[in-house]
DNA sequence: TTGAAAGCGCTAACAA
DNA sequence: TTGTTAGCGCTTTCAA
């Protein structure tokens, strides 16, 4: 006989409405709290049956019949930077209260890899998918082909077609390095950025640079590394060896000022009074460093949030936001003050 | 007409079986490789009506069909804590390698948030479950009913009929402990761990008084405080306002010793000099902070991997397995060496 | 090697 | 207010 294949051991709808001495619609409304009503007596009955069997109606079914599943993608590049661990968490947690699920992928910064995760969270029926891209330049979607909502997370570009949301990048960096600038008169300000990108340059380097010339100030040196600890670490070691060393180093990401600093207490370089360290992300934890880091804090809940609220609005325009970073002084830049400063 | 509500325009197996000039079941043969053979040049046919039209099997309808649906959940207290990043990206890698997707969720700390998110991840149909409970001596899925089969990640005790795996604790603790006063001679060793737990002592707090006894060392000063940063933070601020300030504090994670250290450079204590700083946990960042933490390092992949493998065992035999930890001695116990040691 | 068709568990239109 | 039932898209048995 077609179709007869698995073994039941698990309660349906079905073994609960014969419980309940009703139809599984019945079920289905009470569970559904609708569309039809029910009777008091009769919903009750059915709670005593849902509970007593155990019953939990099965998603599969639900989501094949109803066309939505309740459930979203997120991808991100990895999970062990604190940046994305939190914005992921902050994605997650309005999803849930939104009773949705939520499929996670790593994509480890492998554009293949990115893509099979995209591919089988579509397959999997997701309503919706938010995607931190491995690269800042390519579109993760291009070549999919799929309708459902998709929101990019800081791309450093528009794309085409697609509604992105981001912090402002170039003005947070901007700001940072002006603060070096215009309060502490550093003048030979170092930038650690990622690897040169094809055709596009991080706006987090148009800032600085943006913020040295309107101060007349000549181009610090640049070291361009990886966006991780080891990266800043060598960014910073060679930015040392320089026989000009400089008096202050904005790293492109928390991850990097942490290497950063790394180099220069190796080194025996006193933070902030000998080279100020500022960065970019403004994680929980830069608060706890010592000294505690300036950055330029990107508005992480307000991006998770914003980015979730596009995805509901089925409307498919385009779009680019650029939420503002919020200037976090503490101590890596010459300021005083002792206090945490979450 | 009954069933017939929504819009169609998603292509589905019938479109590709007519394309194709096709039965859908052959469809079924070619994308699952089975289980019926297919004659190469109809599997051909398939394939390209497959690419032009764009379609992408629904994961709803087979899982329901199947039983089946290829993808776990994973519940853990928080990503922003680096260590359960860490475990989670893992464990995300292992499933998506063998073609299985991961259902995420935080609890926060919240059991009620915890078991919610568990019931949405059941009625998703998960094929398996990996929780990381929010509290060390609660069984996460308590008054559950599932067969589903579930693997429970850093539990203190075993847990009745339940698989757990994690890291050596007290084991971990001891040799930390033991490396500070065999090595360093120092005999006022601190310890700061989590809040009292009832009727259960953290693994840890027994190692270090293991370490300490069988040196015939008095008990050092327990300090109790949240598993954050800000709670080593406070608990190291406690620890030093005391008459005798110890001469080595016993993180019990390194989010605490991130606390402790910064509250020991505040008041200018340095380390390891005056005060050396060893912690439990191991993640990344602890091998850049200055000095770099010496450390029981949790074997986060091989712990990832084996709850992994946990699950797949069909047999729900009840497990507890400790895993040892490894002792990566760097330099804010008192040891010489510079380099970076991951 | 291929096709017809049952049925997984659920929702909801329609009838009663 | 409740029941009957089609059908969501898929897999697979059975027949051809």
């Amino acid at each position: 006989m077609p179709g007869s294949t698995h073994v039941r051991h698990v309660v349906t709808r079905a073994d609960v409405a014969r419980y309940a001495g009703v139809s599984t619609a019945v079920v289905s409304y009470v569970i559904n709290n609708g569309p039809r009503p029910v009777a008091a007596t009769t919903a009750e009955r059915v709670k005593q049956a849902i509970d007593v069997l155990g019953y939990r109606p099965n998603g599969s079914a639900r989501a094949l019949r109803r066309g939505v599943s309740d459930t979203i993608g997120l991808v991100t590049p990895q999970l062990d930077n604190l940046f994305f661990a939190e914005l992921s968490q902050e994605i997650e947690q309005l999803a849930v209260n939104a009773g949705k699920a939520v499929l996670l992928g790593n994509s480890l910064g492998d554009l293949r890899h990115q893509r099979q995760l995209i591919d089988g969270m579509l397959s999997r029926q997701i309503d919706g998918l938010i995607v931190r891209g491995s690269s800042s330049h390519d579109d993760p979607l291009a070549g999919i082909r799929t309708n459902v909502p998709c929101v990019l997370l800081d791309t450093m570009v528009p794309l085409p077609g697609r509604r992105s949301i981001g912090s402002d990048l170039r003005g947070g960096a901007d700001q940072l390095v002006d603060h070096l600038i215009a309060v502490h008169g550093l003048t030979r300000i170092a930038l650690v950025v990622g690897r040169d990108l094809p055709g596009l340059v991080d706006p987090r380097e148009v800032g600085w640079r943006d913020a040295l010339r309107r101060h007349g100030l000549p181009e610090g040196p640049i070291a361009r590394a990886a966006f991780d600890r080891i990266g800043g670490y060598r960014a910073a070691q060679q930015l040392l060896a320089a026989p000009l060393p400089p008096q202050a180093v904005f790293a492109s990401s928390d991850l990097q000022a942490t290497g950063v600093r790394r180099a220069l207490h190796e080194t025996g370089t006193k933070v902030p009074s000998e080279v100020a360290v500022v960065s970019f992300d403004g994680t929980s934890e830069s608060a706890f460093t010592y000294p505690a880091l300036t950055v330029a804090r990107q508005p992480v809940a307000t991006i998770a949030r914003r980015a979730y609220e596009l995805l509901g609005d089925d409307g498919t325009t385009e779009a680019f936001e650029q939420l503002p970073t919020d200037l976090i002084v503490r101590q890596s830049c010459g300021c005083a003050g002792t206090t945490i400063t979450p």
